[in-house]
DNA sequence: GAGATCTGAGTAAACGCTCTCTCGCTCTCT
DNA sequence: AGAGAGCGAGAGAGCGTTTACTCAGATCTC
């Protein structure tokens, strides 16, 4: 209840009898000062309980220490491991991360214009933001790194997962299995993911394959109501976008007195947590999460510092046979 | 590249050729200001595509129109949904929230009083925060709402679900289909929920229970490895703290061997997504995260107005039945 | 030992905005 | 017609920091 005001510089230095300049040098560890000034700067912020006041802070230096963290959707876990990794990264290097979702498409750039007055740089986990909106990020030259998303005209540094490789990958594996009429489960239309798995899978035809797409938005309940019109397809192999599509459908299936994968096999993409738990245990693709948002705190620390960060090759994934897949039905059995 | 210097209020006010008070009065909504003029403001704005700098706003006003959320781990789901909610509630009253995680334990105050220069709230979602923190931010007079933890000697807002009611629920419907030796798979044991849910299953002795709690914590893995300890006392059910353990704990049970609930029955609690998908979809309790997200907005807003929210009554869970229960294996059968 | 060079601390001007005060103008009332 | 009230807009003082400048005093050079 006492609201008592808050402790600010001018305290500190009157305790400390020195200048509140002198105070704000030793707080940012400038080497010029006397150390036993220093010292007695130092008591007085521990008495005081002294904390800096970093809308001030940021007004007066225009650098916030802290960069804003754009994402569509709070509640997709596919995010929290990259973005938990890019947080260690940040507070090493004593930055603070700010996570905002926005909700309308189309209103991305006005909120991270909004929240640009608050920070240095700016993460955008957005598959679906606009390439317009990112060349205007780019062109204002805010520090910018774009995650999973790949975007040749944007003059921007990203960093991605490699999905068409691994995802070639599981297609030989279903091919190899005798798999020919398969159906992909589609992600979002607008999401490069989505382009580059199914453009995989295309691909595949060159295996042997004989893939159709059903769309869908990779949750778990687009999954399960994609399989119907998938069976209408009669494939062997449902290719979902991701795991949850995959849980998903495997449970329709069950509804529908199908299992996997002895009628129907199944693949997922992401390797989420209980992929490996569930019953089938999914065949799946393990997506490098955590080195993802490592390498995206690299480059866009290097872009704070105003260092133009080398662009890096797309990020392995790694398929992984699980129990989720097995021989074509009907095929030389 | 082009460095272009950010625009100012001042060169709003120059275009709109009125004064810079002016212009902040008409961003404002002040309504003592000639139609015209503001037409003419707002022009200017428009055209110059200025956005107010959220710093100076925050250090001249001492508002910031922002909230943060401190959670000590990005990668819980069960915080997703929750704050998701909050977001909502905050963007319909214009505020911006900012979510922040901390890693080591005995820092979150730090981390709360550092964030406190940017944002006038606080919305915190720690079940291990020591209560003499909590207690210090009450007695700075920080808008605070405590999420998902009850803590008596604190005097602060907080917003609950009941976890003992529908726990409690739980273990009737156990001893209904004929258990008795069951084990519980505790969560982090400073959690307030942990000891909640702990508490119900002691209670249901009188139902003729007989529980033992084995150490765990609350995630897929630490369920999957303490299922072994678990049955070493010879359980019929097993009651994880929530879904997760619980599909841990699943996952191993199928590798021994032994089929849920056939052999062994599993519930869980919170009904994450994948609950009702997985096989067998998942006994639990379903969490209404969606209204805790709601009321904790609700009752920050209040606090930031000055006001002093209302305590609200726990929130009701209610338990569901699903797959993964069964008929106690050696009772009457 | 006098002038030049360093050091280290204080002074004060921003940073971009809000908000109180002040002031000039138009109305209204007597 | 003159005074008081009312209203709308400008001036300017902060808000809490950082960061040129400035300027003593100490150290060095010849």
């Amino acid at each position: 209840m006492k609201e008592r005001r808050r402790v600010t510089i001018r305290d500190v230095a009157d305790a400390a009898g020195v200048s509140v300049a002198t105070v704000s040098r030793v707080l940012s560890g400038s080497l010029t000062v006397n150390p036993e000034m220093a010292e007695r700067v130092r008591r007085a912020t521990d008495e005081l309980e002294y904390r800096p006041n970093g809308a001030a802070q940021g007004l007066a230096s225009g650098v916030h220490r802290s960069v804003g963290v754009v994402l569509p959707d709070l509640s997709n876990p596919y995010f929290h491991d990259i973005i938990k990794a890019t947080n260690v990264g940040a507070v090493g290097d004593r930055y603070r991360m700010l996570v905002t979702e926005w909700r309308e498409p189309g209103e991305e750039l006005s909120v991270c214009l909004d929240v640009l007055s608050r920070v240095d740089g700016l993460l955008v986990l957005s598959a679906r933001m606009e390439a317009d909106s990112l060349r205007d990020l780019a062109a204002r030259g805010v520090p910018t790194v774009l995650v999973n998303r790949v975007e040749l005209g944007v003059d921007l540094p990203m960093v991605a997962v490699d999905n068409f490789s691994p995802m070639l990958e599981l297609c030989q594996h279903l091919a190899a299995l005798g798999h020919r009429r398969v159906v992909y489960l589609a992600g979002s239309p607008s999401a490069w993911q989505n382009r580059e798995r199914w453009r995989a899978v295309r691909q595949a035809r060159i295996l042997g394959l004989d893939p159709v797409m059903v769309a869908s938005d990779g949750t778990i309940e687009a999954g399960y109501e994609a399989t119907d019109e998938a069976l209408g397809h009669e494939p062997t192999a449902l290719i979902a976008f991701n795991d949850l599509a995959a849980l998903g459908a495997i449970a329709r299936l069950r509804e529908l007195g199908l299992s996997t994968p002895e009628d129907i096999s199944v693949t997922g993409f992401d390797d989420v947590a209980v992929a490996r738990y569930v019953d089938p245990a999914l065949t799946t693709i393990v997506s490098p999460k955590t080195a993802l948002g490592e390498q995206a705190w690299v480059m866009l620390e290097a872009s704070l510092r105003g260092e133009r960060p080398e662009q890096q090759p797309l990020l392995p994934a790694t398929f992984v046979q699980r129990a989720s897949t097995g021989p074509a039905k009907g095929s030389r059995a």
